[in-house]
DNA sequence: GCCCTGC
DNA sequence: GCAGGGCAACGCTGC
DNA sequence: GCAGCG
C-alpha cells in the first residue's frame, strides 16, 4: 500500500513520518502528516516554547480520538541527534527526558504520537532553577470566555506590581495559560510561593472573577491554578496542538 | 509507535 | 511471523 | 496517612 512511510527534509536532517496518511483527527479529516507540516509551518514559534527544555511525552498512537500513555523516558532506539538530559527523582529515581532544540527533533517527537508538547519550566542546564512561572487559568464549567480574559488582564496588572511581564496564549482547552520570563534563581516550591501570592492578590482584585481555592466545590469563576509551578508537573507549550476533536491550538 | 518477549 | 505488554508516579492540599 | 487535585 502507498503509505507506511515518508520523509520530511528538516533542519539539515531526512526525518521519517510513519503512518503518514493516518487520520489522527477523524471529525476534521486531519492525518498526521498534516499535524507534522503543521509543526514545521509554525516551527519559529513553537521551538520557542520548548526549545533547550525536557519535556514529557504525552502519546496519541492511534490520534486524538485513541488511548493515550504519558511516558518520561525517551525511547532508548533514538537517532544520536534525538539530545536527552537525566531527572532525578526525590525516589532516586533517574529518567532521559527528551530536550527538543531544532525542528527535527521536533518532527521526530510528532512522529512519536505526540499532538500537544509538555515542557518543563526548567532548561536542560538547570534543572533546579525554573526560569518560567505559569499562571494556569483553569475556569470551572460555564465561566463566560469573556471573564476568563478579564482575570487575565487583572494577571498583567498584578506581574505589572512585581515588574514582572506575562506572555498570555490560550490553552487550547478552554482556560489561558499567562507565561512569565523569571531568572532561574528560585526553587522550585520558591516559585510555587510566588505562584501562590499571585493568585491569592488576583483573587483579591476581583473576587467575583476568580479563585485561588483548591477545593472544586469551593471554586466559582476561574481557578488560578499555582500547583501547576511544582515540580514535574508540564504545561502544554504555545502553538501546540491539542487532542480536541477539531484540534484546537495553544495560541500566543 | 515501537520495541521486546515469547510462542 | 505475530500477538501482547509496556510505555509516569509528582507534589501539594485539607481532612 | 489519606484521598482529591491537576
Ligand atoms: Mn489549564
Ligand atoms: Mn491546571
Amino acid at each position: 500500500m502507498a503509505d507506511p512511510k515518508e520523509t520530511v527534509e528538516v533542519a539539515g536532517r531526512e526525518v521519517s513520518v510513519t503512518n503518514p496518511g493516518k487520520v489522527y483527527f477523524p471529525e476534521r479529516g486531519y492525518t498526521k502528516l498534516d499535524l507534522v507540516r503543521y509543526y514545521l509551518a509554525v516551527a519559529d514559534g513553537a521551538l520557542r516554547g520548548v526549545r533547550g527544555r525536557p519535556m514529557a511525552l504525552k502519546r496519541f498512537p492511534d490520534g486524538a480520538a485513541g488511548d493515550f500513555f504519558f511516558q518520561k523516558r525517551a525511547p532508548r532506539s533514538r537517532p544520536d541527534w534525538v539530545e536527552t538530559v537525566t531527572l532525578a527523582f526525590p525516589s532516586g529515581r533517574l529518567a532521559d527526558e527528551i530536550v527538543v532544540r531544532d525542528a527535527a527533533q521536533l518532527v521526530w517527537v510528532v512522529n512519536l504520537g505526540c499532538i500537544d508538547l509538555n515542557p518543563h519550566p526548567t532548561r536542560a542546564e538547570d534543572l533546579d532553577h525554573p526560569d518560567e512561572l505559569r499562571v494556569d487559568l483553569d475556569p470551572v464549567p460555564g465561566v463566560p470566555w469573556d471573564h476568563i480574559r478579564r482575570v487575565a488582564l487583572v494577571v498583567r496588572d498584578a506581574l505589572e506590581a512585581y515588574g514582572l511581564v506575562g506572555w498570555p496564549k490560550t490553552s487550547g482547552s478552554r482556560g489561558i495559560h499567562v507565561n512569565v520570563r523569571i531568572e532561574p534563581r528560585w526553587t522550585f516550591p520558591e516559585v510555587r510561593r510566588a505562584a501562590l501570592a499571585l493568585a491569592r492578590d488576583v483573587e483579591q482584585r476581583v473576587p467575583e472573577l476568580a479563585t485561588s481555592r483548591w477545593w472544586k466545590e469551593e471554586r466559582h469563576g476561574v481557578f488560578i491554578d499555582y500547583n501547576q509551578n511544582a515540580k514535574d508537573r508540564t504545561v502544554a507549550s504555545a502553538y501546540s496542538v491539542r487532542p480536541t476533536p477539531d484540534a484546537r491550538v495553544s495560541a500566543p
